[in-house]
DNA sequence: CTAGACAAACAGAACGTTCGTTCTGTATCT
DNA sequence: AGATACAGAACGAACGTTCTGTTTGTCTAG
């Protein structure tokens, strides 16, 4: 019990043995498992038994890597939030003229949809969520996690465009109002079941909020 | 089976017979506890047991008014979506000058946030939306429900604010930017736990969406 | 270098509980 | 009388957890 904090999931830090890289590997595929239940079957539909068939992992292997649902959950939320949340760099961000920052924005915004939200990823993420709204026990775990995760990605929204025109805090309201928006977007297939127009609604939101990046 | 199409839900159409408003006063309160499951537990920990609890009715009544939980969560859906979901309009709606258009608009939408989405029917709806994007049957009853709806409520709102300034598809793009900002707000609470902060953000966004009603 | 103790990885049976549904029986209104 | 409202027991299936084995690397004493 006097590991570093929780059990490591990058590759190898250190060294690994063949020991640990076959609990790595068998770590991974469980959560991947988990990742597409959760986006196939929905949060009350992924049961231990799903997962472990999803896996193809026995019961005996699954309860020894995670003990409880409960842990299984939290480990696919870190995991979840894991990536780098921001698109990536294209070349400089110092932009000459506002049309040109307009157009790096609205672009960014619909990588983030294309690329994080409408994603196996992001629908897992949302079930989780949705979940933990109502989940005291797990609410209690990973709550925190959410949390600091909101911050850290403002930050580094607001450190990927160097503006001086606007305001810090109306950046990251910006981009927090972005973030809302296209997690509502990932309910919004029931009404609106025609993926292109909801691609448009993207853009157009996109071009909206990018607007307001004087 | 020769009833008119779904079981009425309204008072009293014609006439209603002691059995008759006894069995709607058992429906609704069913429909009642279920919307409170629904917000406090959770779609996955909505169970009849507890929805029979809840409503504090018996276990033979319950599935004597609904012979299945899908068909409990289809006329909870229903109902939820019956409310008029357009903000009562105050007094005329045509405005002479464009800044009292756009604190309308605001205040409309501020109105949208408190009265129907960050309310324990809103949250339900949410849960059912979630669950509905996974389970097959119950998109099978409900999907078609969702569609008109978001037709209808898009029609609703364009009639609501007569403007010849703004073409009626970018008002319909706009009522459905709001809505789906909503509905991801509600999710948000794991992110940003202060409510203040969550009423804030929807007042900058409506502030935003309203000076796009030219 | 290797024998062997030990812990970790894995397999699967068995646990009690809860799920949603079905059934039989009783009271009440038409 | 007959249909409807209600009550509650009983059902098998599925849930998550706990348990007992078996295999397989790892580490150390000799």
């Amino acid at each position: 019990m006097n590991k570093p904090d929780t059990a490591s999931d990058r590759p190898e830090p250190p060294t690994a043995s063949r020991k640990e890289q076959q609990a790595i590997v068998a770590r991974d595929r469980i959560v991947r498992a988990v990742i597409d239940c959760l986006d196939e079957h929905g949060y009350a539909e992924t049961s231990i038994n799903r997962i472990q068939e999803h896996a193809g992992i026995s019961r005996g292997a699954l309860t020894h890597h995670f003990p409880s649902k409960e842990e299984l959950m939290v480990v696919t939320a870190e995991r979840l939030l894991q990536p780098t949340l921001v698109p990536p760099r294209k070349g400089s961000r110092h932009f000459d003229t506002a049309e040109q920052r307009i157009s790096a924005v609205e672009a960014d915004i619909v990588w983030m949809w294309e690329r994080l939200v409408d994603t196996r990823e992001g629908r897992a993420l949302l079930e989780i969520l949705v979940a933990t709204r109502t989940d005291v026990a797990l609410k209690g775990r990973i709550s925190e996690t959410f949390v600091r995760w909101n911050r850290a990605i403002n930050d580094s929204l607001a450190a990927n465009y160097l503006l001086h025109g606007l305001a810090e805090d109306e950046q990251r309201e910006l981009w927090t109002m972005c973030r809302v928006f296209l997690r509502g977007l990932n309910t919004q297939s029931q009404f609106e079941p025609d993926h292109h127009a909801r691609s448009a609604l993207v853009r157009s939101f996109a071009r909206m909020i990018a607007t307001r990046f004087v």
